[in-house]
Order: C-alpha cells, then sequence, then structure tokens
DNA sequence: TACACTATGTTATATTATCACATCTAGTGT
DNA sequence: ACACTAGATGTGATAATATAACATAGTGTA
C-alpha cells in the first residue's frame, strides 16, 4: 500500500485520467491481473496523448534523472495493455492509442453479449484515421464487424482478431482542404 | 539493348507466373509506367511464394554472384507495385502478397464500377489471415466494403485507403485443429 | 547531341521490436 | 520472521524493418 505519497515517479495526470486510470485498474484487478505503476503510467501517457504514440516516445517520457528504462520496459507494458483490451495498436502507424471503448463506455458492453469481453471483442477494433491532424478514432459499428463474420462463416474462417483501419480524411480536415494538397 | 538474351538474373519464373507478370506489364504500359526487370523480378518472386513475402527476404532472393542489392532496390521496388496496385502490404505481417484481384480475375472489375482501379479500389483491401498455415487470402466482400463506406459517411470522413486484416484459422487448419473451445 | 526524366546503385542511418539473463518485488505458506 | 515462488523490472546486446542522401546509369525526346 503506498499511503498518501506519491511514486517515484512524477506521474502527475490530471485528475480526470487519473479516474481513467483507476477505472482500469479495477478492470484488471477483476481480471486477476495487477496494473502496476509502471503499466499504469504508459496506459496514462497514452490516454493523455491526443494522438497514436509510439513506443519510443514513451520511452522518452518516461525517462527521468533517476530512470532511464529500455525498450523492454515499454514494451513489456505495451503488451500488458494490449492483453488486457486497455489499448489498441494501429498497424498503419506502428503507434497506440487507448481503447475508447473500455474506458469511456460503459464497460464496452454494447457487444450485446453477455460473455464479457471475451477475445473476439478484445482483439477487434476499427479505426478512422486523419492523415492530416493525425487523430485516430475508434469506432464500433456491428455492421462492419457483422459483414466481417458473416464473410467468415461463408469462408469457414475462424476468427481470432480482426482489425479495419481506414485512413483518410476525418469531417474538421476535409472541410479545411478540399482537395488533398500536401501542406506541413 | 538486350535484345533476345536473358537478362542478367535468372527470372526463372513458371510459364503461369510469366503469363502474370506479362499481364502485369499491359496494366503497368496502360498506366504510362514501366515494370522493369528488377520489378519484375520483384513481383515474381512474390507471385511464386505461398505466404507473404518479407522485404528482406526478397532481397536475399535477388542477390546474386553478381549483384548485391542493398534494402531500398527492394523498397522502391514495392513502392512501385504498390503504387501500381499490384501488391499490398499485410501491416500485421509487414510482408506483402501479390494482389489477386489484379492479376487472376479479370482486370478487378467486379467493382461493379465502371472507373477502372482508381484510387478507392487500389488501396483497399482485405485478408483472411491464417496464423496455423501462414496462408493469406485475399477477399473482395462488397458487404464489408459497403459498411465501411456507409459509416465513414455518417461520420463525414473522405476514405483515402482502407484495409481489414482478419487473423485466425483458415477452414482447412481449424478442421485439423478443434475450435479453441469457447468457454462461455 | 544535349537535355530532362526516371530508375538504380551505394553508404549510412533511422525506426521499431525482441532476446537473454540478472535482479528485484509481492504475495504465499511455514 | 523465513524461505519459496511467480511475476515484474533492469540491463545490454541485437534483430528486423525502413528510409535518407547523394552518386551513377539508363531512356526517351527535341
Ligand atoms: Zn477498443
Ligand atoms: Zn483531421
Ligand atoms: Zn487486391
Ligand atoms: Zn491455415
Amino acid at each position: 500500500m503506498k499511503s498518501a505519497m506519491q511514486p517515484a515517479s512524477p506521474d502527475n495526470f490530471s485528475p480526470a485520467t487519473q479516474a481513467l486510470l483507476d477505472r482500469a485498474e479495477g478492470l484488471c484487478t477483476r481480471q486477476g491481473a495487477r496494473l502496476t505503476q509502471q503499466r499504469r503510467e504508459i496506459l496514462g501517457l497514452i490516454l493523455d496523448a491526443p494522438t497514436p504514440v509510439g513506443a519510443y516516445d514513451l520511452l522518452e517520457q518516461i525517462k527521468s534523472p533517476e530512470r532511464k528504462p529500455a525498450p523492454p520496459t515499454v514494451y513489456r507494458a505495451l503488451d500488458f495493455l494490449l492483453e488486457h483490451g486497455l489499448i489498441h495498436r494501429i498497424e498503419k502507424l506502428s503507434a497506440f492509442v487507448a481503447c475508447t471503448h473500455l474506458l469511456h463506455n460503459d464497460h464496452a458492453h454494447d457487444c450485446a453479449h453477455d460473455h464479457h469481453h471475451d477475445d473476439m471483442c478484445l482483439h477487434t477494433a476499427q479505426f478512422l484515421i486523419c492523415r492530416s491532424c493525425k487523430n485516430v478514432t475508434e469506432i464500433s459499428t456491428p455492421a462492419i464487424l457483422d459483414a466481417v463474420r458473416a464473410t467468415c462463416r461463408a469462408e469457414g474462417f475462424v476468427i481470432q482478431s480482426a482489425s479495419v483501419e481506414i485512413e483518410g480524411l476525418c469531417a474538421a480536415c476535409a472541410q479545411k482542404r478540399p482537395a488533398p494538397a500536401h501542406a506541413h
């Protein structure tokens, strides 16, 4: 137990982020897993980032005068968070985002099923990736997932995970630039 | 000019593969692009591979006593082939497959539309990735694409590319290994 | 030929991710 | 308290994937 003292690392997250982290911790304990300080910090950084974060970005951010962690530290935390459905990896960006599902909604239970977040829900997600502002939005369209499931059923393919990554311009950016000129 | 002589590199592709390469060449010239010997060889290797191929695998394969190409050689060829819709990159595998669409079908025109392979068709694909036998199948399910388009329209998101990667067990492998006991 | 353009070669480096092994820590049972 | 165990972290090296920057060679055209 860590009384009222702050841990060694800063961990200066906003109350809102802290609330999300607490919620994530609850989900972990319910799964018999531990959201350690290290993992908590990584998840907090991902939550606070406006856009997906790369592993080495995180590595830089958790460095301090006292601690100089190496890549495995970050990757191990990321693996944990991925396995427990707290974050997703955006393949096209080699970067990570928090699962909006788990943290903002009521436990991701628009699954309609009862089974709580089994592998089917865990490893399946869909994203809109804006090439202009770099924002990534996790969407949960039943129609897409249903179409995927139907196709696989028809082929006899057993789904273990599925990801949909859609790149383009978000509504805001599409209005600003009608034609995609390459600006910087 | 090197007349009828075989090029320096072996290029020992089967007649079937050669036919596909010729077809790809036709597609390129129609687009005002050149399927050079180098690009042709890379595409041939990808076509002949039973499963997706990594860039460095290709690099090894095109090495010969005379030629020791470097990574950019391969990556430039891959970029060309990607831009012309002859291959796809499987993000989850960091590997490349030939577009079955373009080479096996009749010019990918089950798009139903008339526009011949514009960016919408070009940069959009769906794959079934078997974790057991490593086979990758490109599927073209209108239902999935339609669901994606509908979602984006609703959000005001302008699609530039979309990819769907589904991992699991193909029908053949799923039979061998009984389904992973769906505990409920 | 001279020119512009595309393609390729070459060297170095950037970026992302994992291995292997040592050490530490938290919980468990005695 | 003690030892034990499993999980978590530290550390150094390295693997795997991808690009930058600049030089050279080929290709088509005026
Ligand atoms: Zn999610
Ligand atoms: Zn945007
Ligand atoms: Zn295709
Ligand atoms: Zn299989």
